[in-house]
DNA sequence: AATGATACTCGGC
DNA sequence: TTACGGCCGAGTATCATT
């Protein structure tokens, strides 16, 4: 059996569990982008927030008028809290199960034979340490563990046999599965398919050219009740990047360059910590319609964190600017294709 | 034509 | 209808090599 573990709210029950006084109020962790006072978007929300229809990805600006102000407390990210907590929980869960992959900052997969047992004990283990619930999903496959988990949130715990495994996917509206999002759930249902089942009526050639040919197929086999799931290798990162708003959107490379110095440090500074060199180095462009561009160069050598960058950068962005014309709204930059440096020490 | 590497977009969280 | 961050891996397209 499979256990899918997800923290409730985590964002935000982290800041609330620090703010104890504001249990009961609105709380919503942001993106402020500094691009105008309140601009950016909502990352995660309490309950409270929620019931008033704030979200994930909203507005910032949409979200506060939603909220009364004197209910509500709109807080700035705080990653580095989060990570600790995530890590602190990440020991918890281990020390109990044996194969554990940890799937995001506030998600585990867990397969255990012994998991009906073990679920709710974990879950008390956790509330108890951290002071932070969580929901669990306990299935035969993981699939139906992560939907179990969405199913009985917050704070619940729910146990699936085979049976009403295949009976909660199924009969699932089409957006509610993992891997389906609002692009795929849409083309879907322009398909006419609302739920699950309903992909079955729709002839596998048509799915594999209309989503290409590992999601339709595996559209295809879901709809037929087939979910293979294997717990996959707990994964090395494989590139690191930090992306910023420009105060306003511009195509002067001069300062997209003097953007992506105070971008630069940080990433590296990843890379130096985990001693990686890389081979790619990317520059991720959002230009004025939010659409992502990126260019990106891979070198014949692993280069060093501390190895400079400018002359590429400078070629990517020109490169960028000659063959688009639009505005630039946000940049970025990515190392990737990693190596490790080992034992060695970098050169002087 | 097959294989592997690289470039780029999509979309989930 | 639009408002709108910062990440990441998966998947596909394209290129290079044989």
């Amino acid at each position: 059996m499979y256990l899918h573990i997800d923290m409730d709210y985590f964002f935000a029950q982290i800041e609330e569990k620090r703010r104890p006084m504001l249990k009961d109020k609105i709380i919503a962790v942001c993106v402020f982008s500094g691009r105008t006072e309140d601009s950016g978007v909502i990352s995660t929300v309490n309950y409270p927030g929620r019931a008033l229809g704030i979200k994930s990805g909203m507005p910032i600006a949409t979200a506060k008028k939603k909220a009364p102000p004197a209910d509500s407390i709109f807080l700035p990210v705080d990653r580095e809290a989060y990570t600790q907590a995530s890590m602190f929980i990440d020991g918890i869960i281990r020390k109990g199960c044996d194969k554990v992959v940890q799937a995001s900052i506030d998600e585990w997969h867990v397969e255990d034979s012994d998991a009906i047992q073990k679920a709710p004990k974990i879950k008390e283990e956790i509330e108890k340490k951290s002071g932070l619930t969580c929901s669990i999903g306990v299935a035969p496959s993981l699939l139906g563990a992560k939907m179990g988990a969405s199913k009985c949130k917050p704070d619940g715990l729910l146990i699936l046999d085979k049976e009403s495994e295949e009976k909660l996917i199924s009969g699932s509206d089409v957006e509610k599965v993992p891997g389906i999002g609002k692009k795929t759930g849409e083309a879907l249902r322009a398909l006419g398919a609302l739920k699950i089942q309903d992909i079955s009526k729709i002839d596998p050639g048509n799915l594999v050219e209309t989503f290409g040919r590992k999601t339709g197929s595996w559209l295809h086999e879901l709809s037929l009740g087939e979910y293979k799931s294997e717990l996959g290798e707990e994964k090395e990162q494989e590139e690191v990047s930090r992306i910023g708003t420009l105060k306003m959107k511009t195509r002067d490379s001069y300062i997209l360059l003097e953007k992506l110095s105070d971008l630069e440090p940080e990433a590296k500074e990843w890379l130096m910590e985990k001693k990686k060199s890389y081979k790619t180095l990317t520059i991720i462009f959002i230009t004025e319609d939010l659409r992502t561009h990126t260019k990106s160069t891979t070198f014949s050598h692993p280069l060093p964190w501390n190895s400079s960058t400018e002359a590429e950068k400078k070629k990517l962005i020109e490169e960028f600017l000659s063959e688009n014309p639009m505005m630039i709204r946000r940049i970025g930059i990515r190392f990737g294709n990693f190596l490790d440096l080992g034992g060695q020490t970098t050169l002087f």
